[in-house]
RNA sequence: GGCCCCAUCGUCUAGUCAGGUCCAGGACACCAGGUUUUCAUCCUGGGAACAGGGGUUCGAAUCCCCUUGGGGUCACCA
């Protein structure tokens, strides 16, 4: 039998870690089995779901390197996709369900059922009130086929719900084992929504079945789901497919990872910085309205708009955890570390492996080592894996991927660089990177115009300037006529140059030369390698920020 | 709250299914030294766990029970 796995996102908001982790289990579960990977689009909820954010599923799956064999087909991926068990979203296959929902009606195993909102969510709360589980207490299936007809014929919105048997279901998982849920632990759940459209439950069940899905590996959260999909498959004489259920990925104070912890990070950046007033965008207007704002900030579960929240995190300079993929990419993170970190959440190879690409894990990837418990999502270890593979990559590597980062987040660098300056930029930074983004992150100086740098008399400032005898910004002065008068500015005629100059005037202590120049062209106390430094910005610009930083800095300077 | 599931260092985990080779191994983090023109690396060393209580057994991290703790679920969302 071949081996068919799906993933199956509902195509609202982003693919988050948790979801890529399944989709690489998947994926891994099949492409080692010579199976075959599914990717279909769960639209059945017409308000949520957008064209933008498959797309944006399809494209963070690709850039982890998760490819599928079929499924929806995008112009920019053509390896991807196809398959003749179309069509892929789930919105363009109503006949198809309508079509097995009438065989459920036709022999009494669903109906329909008029029950209002309103009348549905008093039920909720007295459940709840009463302490007990909510269920469903089949107040449709009282009327008589007249009725139903009629109220049908008047149009009165309707659902069909699925005549679940009133007995113990098993449901077998092989993660996490066998369990039995007790008769009456499922109701009879909606499987047709009023708008025509099915629910989860009743679409995944057929078009699994419809699609050869043999192996089901999705969060567990779906784990009582498990109990409807199987007595529906019954109810349709579809076969069932090998269930597994993954543990969920958690924050590390062991709360859900979830979207709301970006509004969560800055709701508490706003508050412990007594910040009253939303901040404002490049045309004097606030980010977002006075009345939005004030919900946010006093609501927790009140969201912001996700390109909104960033834009004010990024005004406040607010760093917002990663959550989505794309967060992942955007923070630097080389896919390929990002799969491998998140493979070892939740399962792993043995042996003390770690380190490991796709290719591996595909080969190894198997559900009797999956973890049932949850696990705590770790970003000082996968920061640490991304350095490791950063320090492993050859400097052309390096470069190239740095570059097309870049482009697509930085690309005042590429504007303001040349193409010898950038490589000098990724050369000096390599090996202190730990992402790929921080060779522009922490060196926005080397873009920023001369009249730009201030430079903020901070204690490791006051040290290296104005402590010493003599003080740094007095070195800064008498190194100037060195770079002013040196025949190539490029990184070692700078560093011979600038050693001589420290043997002769600090007994050779390059950093009291080093860390006055450093703040001089940088404004602060951090950049790469000096020279490469200097050789970067070039002398104009190096003289042009020391001769500011000598005057700026000459009025701070204490008199003693 | 009902139902279901789970439980090894701070974290991810190996070891559990086939009880002894485990006074529990690796990685990240942490701590202490060292290298370094800043930062980041890098090197050396160190502390750190079988949730608790009962059984079963010659012997239990491994099997059973209870307690505690954690997670999931209880939608016309998926």
């Amino acid at each position: 039998m071949t081996v068919v796995t799906r993933f199956a996102p509902s195509p609202s908001g982003h693919l988050h870690v948790g979801g890529a982790r399944t989709a690489l289990y998947c994926w891994a579960y099949a492409r080692g089995r010579d199976g075959r990977f599914v990717l279909r689009i769960e639209d059945t909820d017409r308000k949520r779901s957008s064209d933008a954010a498959s797309l944006g599923f399809m494209r963070d799956l690709a850039w982890l390197g998760i490819d599928w064999n079929e499924g929806p087909t995008i112009p920019e991926l053509p390896d991807c996709g196809g398959g003749d068990h179309g069509p892929y979203f789930q919105s363009e296959r109503l006949q198809i369900y309508q079509e097995h929902l009438d065989r459920l009606l036709a022999s009494g195993r669903a109906y329909h059922a008029f029950d209002t909102p309103e009348e549905l969510d008093a039920g909720r709360r007295a459940a709840r009130e009463a302490k007990v589980a909510y269920r469903y207490d089949r107040a449709a299936l009282k009327l008589s086929e007249e009725e139903v007809a009629a109220k049908l014929a008047a149009g009165e919105p309707a659902v069909i719900r699925f005549r679940t048997p009133d007995e113990p279901i098993t449901i077998v998982d092989e993660v996490l084992g066998e369990a039995t849920l007790p008769a009456g632990e499922i109701d009879d759940f909606v499987i047709r929504k009023a708008d025509g459209y099915p629910t989860y439950h009743f679409a995944v069940v057929v078009d699994d079945a419809l699609m050869k899905v043999s192996h089901v590996l999705r969060a567990q959260e779906h784990f009582n789901n498990t109990a409807r999909h199987m007595v529906l498959q019954d109810a349709l004489g579809f076969e069932r497919p090998t269930y597994g259920h993954l543990s969920l990925i958690m924050n590390p104070d062991g709360s859900k990872m979830s979207k709301r912890d970006k509004d969560k990070a800055l709701r508490a950046a706003v508050r412990e910085r007594e910040i009253e007033a939303c901040p404002l965008d490049d045309t004097g207007e606030p980010m977002v309205d006075g009345d939005t704002w004030d919900r946010w900030r006093g609501d927790k579960t009140v969201q912001l708009d996700l390109d909104r929240l960033e834009a004010i995190a990024d005004a406040l300079d607010v760093a917002l955890p990663e959550i989505n993929v794309s967060d992942f990419r955007r923070s630097g993170y080389l896919p390929e570390v990002l799969c491998n970190f998140l493979s070892l959440n939740g399962w792993s190879a043995g042996d003390d492996l770690e380190k490991f690409d796709n290719a591996f894990l595909a080969e190894r990837f198997d559900l009797d080592r999956v973890q049932k418990a949850p696990a705590k999502f770790d970003r000082d270890k996968l920061l640490a894996f991304n350095l490791d593979a950063i320090q492993a990559m050859t400097p052309e590597e390096f470069a190239s991927r740095a570059r097309a980062h870049a482009e697509a987040f930085h690309p005042e660098f590429l504007d303001r660089l040349d193409g010898d300056q950038f490589a000098m930029l990724c050369e000096a930074s390599r090996e202190r990177s730990k992402t790929l983004d921080e060779p522009f992150r922490t060196n926005r100086f080397l873009v920023d115009a001369d009249e730009a740098i201030a430079w903020p008399v901070t204690k490791p400032v006051r040290k290296a300037m104005f402590k010493g005898e003599p003080a740094g910004l007095e070195m800064l002065g008498r190194v100037r006529p060195v770079l002013n008068e040196i025949e190539e500015f490029e990184s070692s005629a700078l560093e011979s140059a600038i050693t001589a100059f420290a043997e002769a005037e600090a007994e050779g202590n390059l950093g009291r030369i080093a860390q006055p120049l450093r703040i001089a062209v940088s404004g602060g106390p951090v950049s790469p390698p000096i020279f490469d430094t200097l050789a970067i910005l070039g002398r104009e610009s190096v003289l042009a920020r020391i001769d500011r930083c000598l005057e700026v800095l000459a009025a701070e300077m204490p008199s003693s």
